[in-house]
DNA sequence: TGTCATTTGATACTCAGTTTCATCAATTGA
DNA sequence: TCAATTGATGAAACTGAGTATCAAATGACA
C-alpha cells in the first residue's frame, strides 16, 4: 500500500469522506518530502478553497499523518509523519525536515517523571541546522547562529 | 544586583536608551514568574504602546533576558531567561513555564552533530506537564494527552 | 437514483504582530 | 546650558495567518 492510500485508507477508516478536495490535498502533500506550508498548498491546489485547505491540514494532524511545526518566526510547517514518535532535525536556512529519534535522550526525559508534583504528558525536540545542501550552495553558518541560538 | 537592575544594566551597556516605557515594562514582566504573553504586557503597562511593548520584548529576546515560546497554538508566551543554556517544563493546562536542563540529553544531541554533511546550530526542547497546582485543583490529564501528544 | 449528513468555498471576520511617520526625549558636544 | 542629533515612541493603518458563517454542492449508502 502506497503512503496516498494508506492516508485516504486512514480516513475511511475513520469516518471521513474521501473527496476531490482531500485527494488533490494529498496527492500534493506527499510531494512536499521537505515538508511545507499551509499558503504553499493554498497556492498549488487551486481546486481547494483556502478554507478547505486549512481544514484537511487540521484533519491531518489530529490523524496523526501530518506533524504540525511551530516555527521561531511565521507559520508552521507540515511533514507528513512516519515513524510513530519522532522528533525533528530542521534546516534553518531551507526549512527542510527530517525525523529522529534518539533513545538516550527518550529515557532521560521519561526518568523526568515523577521528579516533581507535575504530570509530563509530551515532549517535543527540535534540532536545528545548516543542511548538506544549503551549505553546499553557500549558505553561511555563523550568520544564522545569532537567531536560532535557542539558548 | 537585583534582576531588575540587572537587566537595566545590560541595555544600557549595548548602548540602548533606559526609557521610561522601558522601565515600566521591565518592572512588569518580571512579576511574571510564570511567564507571559506580549498582549498582557499591552493590557498591563498602559503607560507603552502596542508598538512599543512589542519592540521591546523583541529587543530583550535578542538580548537573551527572554526566552520566546513558540506554544502549539496561540500566541507565543515568554519568560525571563535564568540559566544560560536550558529548556521549558510548560504546563499545559495554566501554561506557567519552568526551566531545566540535563547534561544527558545535551551529550546526546551534541553528538548528533557529524552524523551527516548537517552542521547542527541549535535545538530546543520543550516538556509538556500537567502541573502539579492544576492538577489539585481538578484538571484531567486525559482531556488533554490527545492534543499534546506531541509524537 | 434519492436521501441527507458531510463537506465545500466565497466572504467576512478575528487576532497577532508590523509599518509608518510625525512627534518626543535622551544623549552629545559646543 | 542649550541646540543639534539620533534613538524611541505611539496612534493608526496595515499585513498575514487562520477561523466563522452559511448557502450550495457532493459523497456515502440504501
Ligand atoms: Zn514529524
Ligand atoms: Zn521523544
Ligand atoms: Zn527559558
Ligand atoms: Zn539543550
Amino acid at each position: 500500500m502506497t503512503l496516498r492510500e494508506s492516508i485516504i485508507q486512514k480516513l475511511e477508516d475513520n469516518g471521513f469522506r474521501i473527496t476531490g478536495s482531500r485527494v488533490k490535498l494529498v496527492d500534493s502533500l506527499i510531494k512536499h518530502e521537505e515538508g511545507f506550508t499551509a499558503e504553499e498548498l493554498v497556492t498549488e491546489v487551486r481546486e481547494a478553497g483556502r478554507a478547505t485547505v486549512y481544514r484537511t491540514i487540521r484533519l491531518l494532524v489530529d490523524q496523526g499523518v501530518l506533524c504540525k511545526l511551530a516555527m521561531d518566526s511565521g507559520a508552521p510547517r507540515y511533514t507528513v509523519s512516519g515513524m510513530a514518535h519522532h522528533h525533528h532535525i530542521i534546516c534553518v536556512h531551507c526549512g527542510s525536515v527530517r525525523e529522529f529519534r534518539q533513545t538516550v535522550i527518550e529515557r532521560a526525559l521519561k526518568s523526568m517523571e515523577d521528579d516533581d508534583g507535575d504530570t509530563v504528558v509530551g515532549h517535543r525536540i527540535e534540532v536545528f541546522v545548516l543542511c548538506a545542501a544549503c551549505r553546499a550552495a553557500g549558505a553561511k553558518v555563523d550568520s544564522i547562529r545569532a537567531e536560532h541560538q535557542h539558548s
